[in-house]
RNA sequence: GGAGGGGUGUCGGAGCGGUUACGAGCUCGCCUGCAGAGCGAGUAUACAUGGGUUCAAAUCCCAUCCCCUCCUCCA
């Protein structure tokens, strides 16, 4: 609101609460979505080992012009067009290792509770009954346009909406559409459905309770989308609605926002397929979340890079636990982790300054690799270079990909049958295996105790396809 | 037109008054059966432009130019 930073106390306020404004769900989500979404997980990751606890609540539009269009287009009902992309959501999400929020409201579920928000704002005289539904009326409202700091008349100037002549104030915004069309739900002012603002007012309001903490969404919602929650939860609960507003800047794709609407959306689902989960995460925390992102192969390539020599460590942690402590009493790497994670938390406790977080999961996992490369893998203490590496890549929210138990040994046969090949001395037929496991996905590392394996995402097909 | 945010080396991207951010890419070596990972050296002048303040400015001030977002639904 102020455009200032604010700190949090974990011991003054143990518990947080975050509302972050979910999908319109009439398509499949993509990576700026993508992009706000892997953003909050991040912080709700940093706050749980700050020691908070948070309570996060997401929502889900499912009554919108936009859905029933695209469900009248496709012949179904809204509903079966909604589950269909709540289901998408929850798969590409999964696959992007977000933790699932406390809750997942969704406006077709709290209509009664919608209409009570209504039915107060009406009573209080703040909103009025026209035949084309109830209004809130912007002039009650003493500070509307704070949030997005735009004074009344100067929106009323550039307005390029034709005013609805019922409507008191061109800036009136519906709290309740009567329809005589499907989907459609009692209230009594008629039957009809409810503004989009006002959905997420209920929700707060039942999910959380104002004042919440923190409350988010992209950059393009802060008008009218949020002033307007802010307009009726404040006129009717008379307290802020929430303490902070954390906003993310937009991704665009050659120079545009990408957008459902302009249609150049990148589907998480390809993405993920050409690119992986872990180089997507990588690149959306390349950037501060405020600042707008920059779509482009080249960039991509370049977070690619950034991945392949995380993963690699990755890997090599997994497998050397207790490298970096002190192989044969002369090596120690206490002190680099030790910064790493003070550098790394100082960074995310400035505003989420995810690329600066990102830089020292870099560091240490080249200094992993380097360890690795130079055979001081087995150390003798428990706190070690993985220890603290592992910190930093689960609270960034990176995963391993998972692989099946039969995947597993099929690879590891192979590779023992390579690596007798080698032994050999017939490096022909050796390379044609390890080539072959590449195509899969495989990347082997041949170390002197033996072959390292791991799932790597930087043999994706990438941006060639 | 109004509001908000940007313009940093080949590229991405921090920094926002005085220290090499970090990283990728490229070149040449080393290492390796070959790769991978790693190591070493290099990749001229980096901070949109023009003024100013200061002992000192990418960082503060003033102008100018360019880009994006919002002022309709949008993450």
């Amino acid at each position: 609101m102020s455009g200032e930073k604010k700190t949090f106390d974990s011991t003054e306020q143990p518990t947080l609460k975050i509302y972050n404004c979910g999908l319109t769900v009439y398509d499949s989500p993509h990576v700026g979505h993508a992009k706000v979404i892997i953003f909050f997980d991040t912080l709700r990751r940093l706050l749980l080992r700050k020691g908070f606890r948070v309570r996060y609540v997401e929502n889900f539009t499912d009554v919108d012009d936009k859905i029933i269009q695209r469900a009248r287009e496709l012949g179904i009902s809204t509903t079966l067009l909604s589950e269909r992309y709540i289901a998408e959501y929850f798969r590409d999400f999964g696959t992007l290792n977000v933790m699932k929020a406390d809750s997942y409201p969704r406006a077709t579920r709290i209509m009664a509770d919608i209409i009570q928000l209504v039915d107060g704002l009406v009573k209080m005289g703040a909103a009025y009954v026209v035949p084309s539904g109830v209004y809130l009326d912007v002039g009650k409202v003493k500070s509307y346009g704070k949030l997005s700091k735009i004074k009344l008349s100067e929106l009323r100037a550039g307005a390029r909406v034709e005013p609805d002549p019922e409507k008191k104030d061109p800036l009136d915004f519906a709290l309740w559409k009567i329809y005589d069309e499907e989907p459609l739900w009692d209230s009594p002012w008629g039957r009809g459905r409810p503004g989009w603002h006002i959905e997420c007012s209920a929700m707060v309001h039942k999910e959380l309770g104002e004042p919440i903490d923190i409350h988010g969404g992209g950059e393009d919602l802060i008008f009218p989308h949020h002033e307007n929650e802010i307009a009726q939860s404040e006129t009717l609960f008379s307290k802020p609605l929430s303490n902070l507003w954390l906003h993310v800047g937009m991704l665009r794709l050659s120079g545009e926002k990408m957008s459902k609407s302009l249609g150049n959306v990148i589907p998480i689902a390809e993405f993920v397929r050409r690119w992986g989960p872990n180089t997507l995460r990588y690149y959306l925390l390349s950037g501060l979340y405020r600042r707008q992102l920059e779509y482009s192969i080249n960039v991509l390539q370049n977070s690619r890079e950034n991945w392949r020599i995380v993963e690699s460590a990755k890997a090599i942690s997994d497998r050397f636990p207790r490298i970096g402590t002190g192989e044969k009493g002369d090596q120690d790497d206490s002190s680099a982790v030790t910064s790493a994670i003070l550098n790394f938390d100082s960074a995310l406790s400035d505003d989420m300054n995810t690329p600066q977080a990102l830089s020292e999961l870099v560091k240490l996992s080249r200094l992993i690799n380097l360890r690795f490369s130079s055979g001081q893998v087995d150390g003798d203490r428990e706190e070690s270079l993985s220890t603290g590496f592992n910190l930093l890549f689960d609270t960034l929210g990176f995963s391993k990909p998972s692989i099946p138990d039969e995947e597993t040994k099929s690879v590891e046969e192979r590779i023992t049958s390579r690596n007798e090949l080698r032994k050999r001395g017939e490096f022909g037929r050796a390379d044609q295996i390890r080539s072959e496991l590449e195509r899969a996905g495989y990347a082997l590392v041949d170390y002197p105790g033996g072959t390292l394996w791991y799932k790597s995402e930087y043999l994706l097909p990438g941006g060639s396809e």
